[in-house]
DNA sequence: GCTTGACCTTACCACCGGGGTAAGGTTCAA
DNA sequence: TTGAACCTTACCCCGGTGGTAAGGTCAAGC
């Protein structure tokens, strides 16, 4: 068990937040986390708050959170005066967001289990699925 | 009721397949859609068979397929010695993409609902949501 | 002290499935 | 003949991430 020396160069935050150092850069640039500070020859230098705030990152992304969010997320983090509620209504836009592309993405689901299900799947070439995108349904004369 | 007089111009046949100018020529650089005849002065000219394939692409891009599956699909369609089963195995590798897809968005929501839960949403800056991005759980002493 | 290799820096390009915008040529109808 | 609507190519943008290249830096070993 070694201790960590504090402050740490990009390498050793990225594998501490299991983020990449390309994605640290990235979401520097991106205002997610303030410029962090730099030795002489320029290399970054992050504190132990800074790690954590890459860790709640991470943790924001794998939940799905678009990095507007994020970014929103982390201001309210950092805010004392804060509201819980402001925090839920992110939340609870995020969780709507997902209900819908979920929808979307059964409703795909549904029509092709369908498709699915009449077509043999055997060596003739006759095949629902693709009448099915053809639009010949619809259109029979076409 | 007005007839259509073929071949027709990009915009036409955006209209009749619901996909945009600019993505009908996207297509045709991806190579989903052969390169279609030109007039003297470059306009491109779709037959009623381009924009039937136009609407095949249209189609298949609703029920989620990627370019790549659709390149495939396409090829299959326009194939008369396919077998319905190299279909099938396509649709189904979509479905199972979905199925997984929308299981790891479930996840989030399933985490996300219980975080919403127990977060009381009023004025005050105490917040379970934050707690939980900040990862205070697992790492107390932090 | 010098070399070596691992690390850091910035700056580009790529993906997908589009959206936009600009500058210029063409067509058609009034 | 002119003006509007349309076409052409070529470029930039988004989100979120990967790669790659060319160069600077640091620490350890000899």
């Amino acid at each position: 068990m070694s201790a960590i020396t504090w402050p740490v160069v990009i390498g050793v935050a990225a594998r501490l937040s299991d983020v990449s150092a390309k994605m640290v850069r990235h979401y520097e640039a991106l205002g997610l986390l303030s410029p962090v500070a730099r030795t002489d020859s320029g290399y970054r230098q992050y504190s132990e708050a800074d790690v954590r705030t890459l860790q709640f990152i991470k943790r924001s992304r794998t939940l799905g959170f678009s990095m507007a969010e994020i970014a929103d997320l982390v201001g309210l983090w950092h805010n004392r005066q804060r509201t819980s509620a402001s925090v839920k209504q992110i939340a609870q836009k995020h969780v709507l967001d997902l209900s819908q592309r979920i929808e979307a993405m059964q409703a795909m689901q549904r029509t092709l289990a369908s498709l699915l299900d009449h077509c043999h799947g055997d060596e003739r070439p006759d095949c629902p699925i693709l009448d099915d995108l053809a639009g010949s349904c619809c259109r029979p004369g076409v």
